[in-house]
DNA sequence: TATTGTTATACTCTATAACTATA
DNA sequence: TATAGTTATAGAGTATAACAATA
């Protein structure tokens, strides 16, 4: 349902794009991305509004345990965020006692990120409230779908 | 890197988490649609940067061009917007002279949007900056594999 | 000089709440 | 009462710039 027309079905395309809502927005890769994310966002949003994390605290906070230590320019890379936007977060998991900075015996610039035992425990009930998510999210596909869409989804972020 | 191990392979997950940077997140779709949106807005923006609009403004444009005399509220409604969120983009569209609001005569409650000529000109030039935003996006895809990333991605958020 | 962390600043998106006008 | 628009407010993500400490 694109361009290339057919007179003849101007009017059903035009009807058609009407219930779609988006029109010609439709064909557009960036746009289907960007309204996905934002359904998921939103559903992330409702299931960790009792632990009150957002997604990207949240993958701090996974990045952290698993690789404690971890410095926040290495963070940084692989979220693929600013130093500056990575601090905001850091500082914000750091208040409320999640998280500690201690500075790298190795590299005195670095700050070695550790979990808080209030952290780990935090951590757990995270991972448990994104399963639920991602049930949620790949309810509606089959696991090769599934497995295909985060290959193609890699494809665009690496 | 606790879950289920084999502890024969630990060393080995290990290792392939550590090359892929962002561990046991690997699998997990939300993740993935997260980071895609993060390029890609990252890629918008830099593509966009000349005509100095965002991708809900050109989305907003779009739609008002394709729909004149669409009111807000549906403006929200296919965009996944909030009345308020609606609002801020709105305006400024309109004090950049890209477009004018008009009481609607049916309905004295709706406001009837509209491009001016200013705004038509911005469209044009931003459906052409759409068009080598997309060709960025997709030129990693076959054409089947395209389709079927919108088609599923449709599926989380219609 | 380059890297890491830090602070300050700013803009956009998003949403909630309360208010007005209209249906 | 319900709907559409409006305004005010706030939190979160994102980024740039400038600075300090360290390599």
């Amino acid at each position: 349902m694109k361009v290339l027309a057919e007179p003849a079905l101007t009017e059903d395309k035009a009807a058609a794009a009407k219930a779609a809502g988006i029109g010609a927005l439709d064909g557009i890769l960036g746009f289907h991305i960007r309204l996905a994310h934002g359904a998921v966002y939103r559903h992330f949003t409702e299931t960790f509004a009792e632990l009150e994390l957002t997604q990207k605290q949240v993958s701090v906070l996974w990045l952290v345990g698993e690789d404690p230590g971890v410095a926040q320019i290495e963070l940084g890379n692989r979220l693929r965020m600013d130093r500056a936007t990575t601090m905001t977060i850091v500082n914000r998991l750091q208040a409320r006692g999640y998280m500690k900075r201690e500075r790298s015996a190795s590299d005195g610039r670095r700050q070695a990120l550790h979990l808080t035992p209030a952290g780990e425990a935090a951590l757990v009930q995270a991972k448990a409230c994104i399963a639920a998510h991602e049930a949620w999210l790949k309810s509606r596909f089959t696991a090769e779908e599934a497995e295909k869409l985060v290959e193609m989804l890699a494809r665009i972020h690496e």
